[in-house]
DNA sequence: CTGAAAGCGCTTACAG
DNA sequence: CTGAAAGCGCTTACAG
């Protein structure tokens, strides 16, 4: 498993020390048994000779491993990557070596790489699930005992624990902001029915337009790509519609930049001639002119927070845990047009 | 390794199928020497019984692994995202399991990240070093006889193979050009001397200054941060300057977003007030408006010929292999300015 | 506190 | 083509 030539084993370091191989493992795994003089000299041997603990073996006997997989749909988003980099920080402190694998949202590579993750034996999984995924796609760890959580994106009917925003919360709150703000007309922008996560802002989307008996109007959902082109092409269909909307809330900030741009090109702006609202506020959300309105989510915190639950699982066992939501936040920036609103009303 | 209870050995496929360990062992590795029937019966007991393979044993067995360690210095950057995504493609088809590690640009942590490689014992190593990696931070694996292979950024004085971008003919192509427009005083912006890629590119700069003629100026090479707020403070810098310059290379095109809305701020505009140039071409450049002008590195394109050369150094059992460059290429949008004088010179 | 022995799940010559 | 045996580098009771 380590390097091919000539490797330096904890029996080189046993003779070296003068002790046996037990003690010298004692001495690796930081045992009170060992008396420090011996540890001291056991040590000195370590690094005289060079020696790489070999972490396979060691997992092969224990029959435990300290890998754990992390499956992420798309790792060149960067709110993806924010997830992944806050999943691999906890784990690295706690001693766990995560594997990130990017599934580029294909279910038919995610399998592979489940597969892959199975033999390499890992200790727990973490996915965000790609779009098509099966709803036992992740039995398979279950079964044979290894906890399994999906971050980020939630998979129903799945036994496994979830960690996820508040997606409908976040979008309700959207919306009934672009309400307050005197909207009525308001589209949903983005994204397809068989993600959950496009279920779960519509529904909220949704929520909102009924508490303000604005009557629901499937035309204004228009599907479309998480990309800027996406975003281009949702809004480009609004604009033949007998009754356009005046405000939209998007699936992402990436589709509201998209929005944006097509906006742009027309010669109108975000929140004068047409309100939007993004999801997620990624890094560039309050830099763009007009600044961008949407709903905050801490990825590396939901990151941080499925892995601490995988921690739980694998140190007490279970391979179940509690499902957990992370909060989420409207940032009222300048793109739904409040600030517009706010000037108006105090001239 | 596997799942802690109960599992399926080779033993267990080898007693169900009536056959020896070392039979069921050739089936697994697909050795022709078996008979197709008794494969077969091989396969079923396989299937019937759940067995997962355990890659951990046979890597200790075999004394080699199928892990290739992959260490970026920001998976958050979705251009070095790109880089990893192209190497992990190349890798995952090839039967390696690359394991992922973000250094967030920290050479500490790049040290405890290359630890733990080691000692799980990757067949190799590709990284894009971390800011302030010492020249021998990779030699122990090269003594181990595990290749290493520096991608995007090289390692001046390390003895790995390097696959990294032409930053100096990409910087010198981009600096002619606008030279070409007509530009004298022309800054470079962001990065720091102790980053090899801005000593390349700062390289690139003055030899095409050198070329037409213009003297070198150090006060026109602003240090930042590579960030759009780096971007944004350098542009500052050069406000108060007596002679401020007219045109700028900018270090990428996230320091070049930067420049460009603090030109906004100005009420002024790329192209039009001030030329500006990016380095990358990352997905947004093209959509910016104005369009980023910009040098295009193919990041996955480095990514698959980093993980090529990977291979082949680990199949042949060398440590070294050739170093590559990969071809950059100016690509020239609207805000250098280039349109706006060709509408100009035909009017 | 330390040593001898067995075994984790696999592969690899070596016979047959 | 198939089987018996040894061994990869470690850990874990079990004695002492």
């Amino acid at each position: 498993m380590p390097a091919q030539r000539s490797t330096v084993t904890l029996i080189d370091i046993a003779r070296d020390a003068g002790v046996s191989k037990s003690t010298v493992s004692l001495v690796l795994q930081g045992s009170a048994l060992v008396r420090p003089e011996t540890a001291d000299k056991v040590q000195s041997s370590i690094r005289k000779l060079g020696y790489v603990y070999n972490r396979g073996a060691a997992n092969l006997r224990r029959a435990r491993s300290n890998i754990v997989g992390v499956v992420i749909n798309d790792l060149t988003n960067p709110f993806f990557a924010e997830l992944a980099v806050g999943i691999e920080r906890v784990f690295r402190v706690a001693g766990y070596v995560p594997f990130i694998a990017n599934t580029e949202d294909s279910a038919l590579r995610q399998e592979e790489v489940l597969q892959a993750m199975r033999e390499q034996g890992v200790a727990g999984i973490i996915a965000s699930p790609a779009r098509g995924t099966r709803t036992d796609a992740f039995d398979g760890f279950l079964k044979a005992g290894v906890p399994v959580v999906h971050a980020m994106r939630g998979l129903p009917g799945s036994r496994a624990t979830s960690v996820t925003p508040q997606n409908e919360r976040g979008a309700s709150d959207a919306v009934r902001h672009l309400i307050g703000l005197g909207h009525r007309r308001i589209a949903f922008l983005g994204g397809y029915p068989d993600m959950v996560v496009q279920q779960q802002r519509v529904s909220g989307y949704r929520t909102a337009l009924q508490q303000a008996g604005i009557p629901f109007d499937p035309t204004l959902v228009i599907e479309a790509d998480l990309s800027r082109d996406g975003g281009i092409r949702a809004f480009e269909r609004l604009q033949p519609m007998a009754a356009p909307p005046s405000a939209a809330l998007c699936f992402n900030d990436i589709v509201a930049f998209g929005v944006m741009l097509a906006l742009k090109r027309l010669g109108r702006e975000a929140g004068t001639d047409f309100a939007v609202v993004g999801f997620d506020d990624v890094a560039e959300a309050g830099l763009y002119t007009p600044a961008l309105t949407t709903v905050k989510v801490d990825a590396q915190g939901i990151g941080e927070r499925a892995a601490q639950a995988m921690l739980k699982m694998i140190e007490t066992g279970r391979i179940h845990g509690e499902d957990q939501s992370g909060a989420v936040q409207l940032v009222v920036r300048e793109s739904c047009g409040a600030s517009k609103l706010a000037e108006r009303s105090v001239s």
